[in-house]
DNA sequence: ACGAATTAGTTAGCATGCTAACTAATTCCC
DNA sequence: GGGAATTAGTTAGCATGCTAACTAATTCGT
């Protein structure tokens, strides 16, 4: 059996996903980023209109306390900046403050030449069926995260 | 440009471990597991000797102090103990204790089951080149942990 | 229009991961 | 053999992620 095979994917994703996500740690420190911190601000300087939390949170794919711990240290650190929406009182809106859009350049140009290095000399084709491979994970893990769907049916 | 396709391989890879992780978790908590947990729990149960501490970290691909921290909560739970190495008092060994011998065996069989779920149809050709292009990603990653190898001096 | 349900955000508490700085023991080398 | 360098483990402090439980505001159904 080739159960070496797929024993071995689930540490591999992990490995991977650990290593990239240290390698642009390395890169971005000096920048005073990270690799959350820098997902956040991409999707603010991508967004024509102000976001609110939630918003954020589902596009990167976390948790809102998640968000609001992390958007407390970009806070602080004076990358964005949180107001009140007028529209519904609920809701805040997250806008990037001037400083980030002065270097959000410099961090993107970091992060697209570690993107380069690590995958430039990977065959196109390769990359569209890894792709397809992971997407296809990914949609069956977030899938179904009800009870009842493991003992008992047979 | 396909800048698109390139762009959104880390968050899928992120994404896709991310999602995972969760699910696993969410299968091994109602066995007082996790997956961190699950995988020093693993390594344990196939090594023939007592290991220590720094050969689990670098098998897992954690640094020591995220062990020390894993370990304890695993010790305090009454999964593993430590007792310190007669022939390098530097080193403690780790083994299992009986109620991880007792449970290891169904904690394994939800991982594979999951694994097999996630992982069941996809064409073992597109699995081996997924798992080549990441291994090739994680290689480039892990290496070059220098400075001065980017700008200046050559 | 008003109470119930939903939605946005927060707080608290924890798990998992990191680096930096430390102690203790061992090994290396002259 | 004895000091320097290395190795094993720890502690402290922080970042990033989660769930559970909460408040406040809005929407929905009757």
């Amino acid at each position: 059996m080739p159960a070496t095979d797929s024993e071995t994917f689930g540490s591999l994703l992990h490995g991977t996903a650990r290593a990239w996500r240290l390698k642009l740690d390395e890169r971005l420190k000096p920048l005073g980023m990270s690799q959350a911190k820098w997902r956040t601000l991409l999707h603010l300087s991508l967004a024509e209109q102000p976001v609110t939390q939630s918003e954020i949170a589902s596009r990167l794919g976390i948790e809102e306390p998640t968000l609001v711990n992390l958007l407390h240290r970009l806070e602080d650190a004076g990358w964005v900046k949180r107001a009140n929406s007028q529209l519904d009182r609920r809701c805040k809106t997250v806008t990037l403050q001037r400083r980030a859009q002065r270097v959000i350049g410099r961090i993107d140009a970091a992060a697209r030449e570690l993107r380069h290095e690590l995958m430039s000399d990977i065959p196109r084709q390769d990359l569209t069926v890894c792709m397809r491979v992971l997407e296809s994970i990914r949609a069956k893990a977030e899938r179904a995260h009800d009870p009842r769907n493991g003992k008992g049916g047979q």
